[in-house]
DNA sequence: TCTGGGGTCCTAGGGCGA
DNA sequence: TCTGTCGCCCTAGGACCC
């Protein structure tokens, strides 16, 4: 048996940790530079506020409703995280972190529990715990988990915030309940196609033949009739180190020079070794992007990029930085104004045993150096250390009006109560 | 004026060597 | 030496997830 448990709203509940007066209120979370919606609340979601809305859309529903709007605060939210998936920890070593925010755990051989009278009280000690209301839900399989984890949250009053899928008759009823756009592992465009073709639940689509679904969904698909059919194709995955590492970002105004753009990409460069030695890893490709404003319609555009297989494994912040730079020159065209630009590291491998070309190789003095500068950095915050090439003054700091403070990992940022 | 960021997996199709 | 076929590998692009 699986269980999936599922952070309820889980950044708009994060900020609600610290910000009781906010229970019942709606909230949203905007993305870096303040862009769109990626959180809401409840009573946000009962407003009519979509997921991924340009937040200058909706200024007027947010006034109009007094909708508390955060920045994204993602030091906070990771922090919260490893909380919640600690306290899961302590119910079973199997577990999968899935995402920032769910968890499935295995709990093959509890037949002799009462599970959901554990998932009662999992979800009893995370909330009590750390402050975040989560939703369980229990199923043979990790698909039909997902759905019985959406009865739960839609259900709230009914199930308690926990849903048991334990016989055939509640797998059809939830699968004839379920709408084809919900299943997971069912996007926007397949669900598109599929209503078209009267497929419009769950229980339809497995009634759709293999030969169809194969044809049109691939493997994947097939996967998952078979895991909504209450058949185990999907089992828990290990943590496996990234086969890619991406930094990109969107700029808060336009970017007309090379100059201006080296630093940022350098410094893209430089947060993508950082995470890439984390994982004791070296990258033998790196791709440089740079574009302009697709909204802006009004200005020429342009789109470039590069793929630069290096002649060497390395996770050197410097070299990386050289080679962004060298990429960047390659790709850079003069006269546009670009928005965004991004580094991703590619066909990464483990760091220790590095194949040393014969003619070129990492230079092995960088090994101690980023030791120390990680260090450092670890030590006394993120940033203490840069390359000559990025900018000290930080002048391309994100929008970030709306930021609550690192309630749980910055000492300066620490909540003090006062007695009075 | 202002529209995010970071990932994974799968398939089709072309290049290339046996 | 030339040509056709097969299978492997690589890449781009599309779909999905949070």
């Amino acid at each position: 048996m699986f269980a999936l448990v599922d952070c309820n709203n889980f950044y708009a509940s994060c900020e609600r940790v610290f910000r009781p007066d906010l229970n019942g209120k709606p909230i949203v979370v905007l993305s870096n530079n303040d862009g769109c919606v990626i959180a809401r609340s409840n009573e946000a979601k009962a407003l009519g506020i979509p997921m991924g809305a340009p937040a200058f859309h909706h200024q007027e529903v947010f006034e109009k409703h007094n909708v508390k709007v955060f920045s994204a605060n993602f030091g906070l939210y990771g922090d919260m995280s490893s909380r919640v998936m600690s306290i899961l920890f302590t119910y079973t070593p199997k577990m999968e972190i899935y995402s920032i925010d769910e968890a499935f755990l295995n709990f093959d051989g509890f037949d002799l529990y009462n599970l959901q009278e554990l998932g009662t009280q999992m979800r009893h000690k995370v909330l009590t715990g750390t402050g975040i209301p989560v939703s369980v839900g229990f199923a043979p399989t990790k698909a039909l988990a997902k759905v019985a984890n959406h009865i739960a949250k839609k259900f709230p009053e009914r199930t308690g915030g926990v849903y048991f899928m334990d016989s055939e008759e509640k797998r059809i009823k939830a699968l004839k309940w379920l709408g084809v756009e919900d299943v997971w592992g069912i996007g926007k465009q397949h669900s598109k196609k599929l209503i078209y073709l009267g497929v419009k639940t769950a229980y339809d689509f497995i009634q759709l033949s293999d030969g169809w679904i194969k044809k049109n969904m691939s493997v994947v698909g097939l996967r998952l009739k078979r895991e909504l059919q209450g058949e185990r194709t999907l089992e828990l995955e290990d943590l496996k180190n990234k086969q890619s590492i991406a930094t990109t970002r969107s700029f808060d105004r336009m970017y007309t020079s090379l100059i201006e753009l080296n630093e940022r990409v350098i410094t893209f460069a430089v947060t993508c070794a950082e995470k890439l030695r984390q994982q004791k890893s070296c990258c033998q490709a790196m791709m440089v992007f740079i574009h302009t404003n697709f909204h802006r319609e009004d200005l020429a555009q342009c789109s470039k990029n590069i793929v630069l297989k290096l002649p060497y494994p390395t996770s050197s912040s410097s070299e990386l930085a050289k080679f962004a730079k060298e990429a960047l020159a390659r790709i850079f065209v003069n006269g546009y104004c670009y928005k965004k630009a991004g580094v991703i590291l590619m066909d990464i491998v483990p760091a220790l045993p590095n194949q040393l070309n014969l003619f070129e190789h990492s230079n092995p003095k960088h090994k101690a150096l980023m030791k120390a500068i990680d260090r450092i950095n670890a030590d006394f915050g993120p940033h203490k250390i840069l390359l000559a090439a990025q900018d000290p003054a930080r002048r391309w700091k994100m929008k970030q009006e709306k930021l609550s403070p690192h309630y749980t990992t910055r000492l300066d940022e620490i909540m003090i109560i006062k007695a009075d």
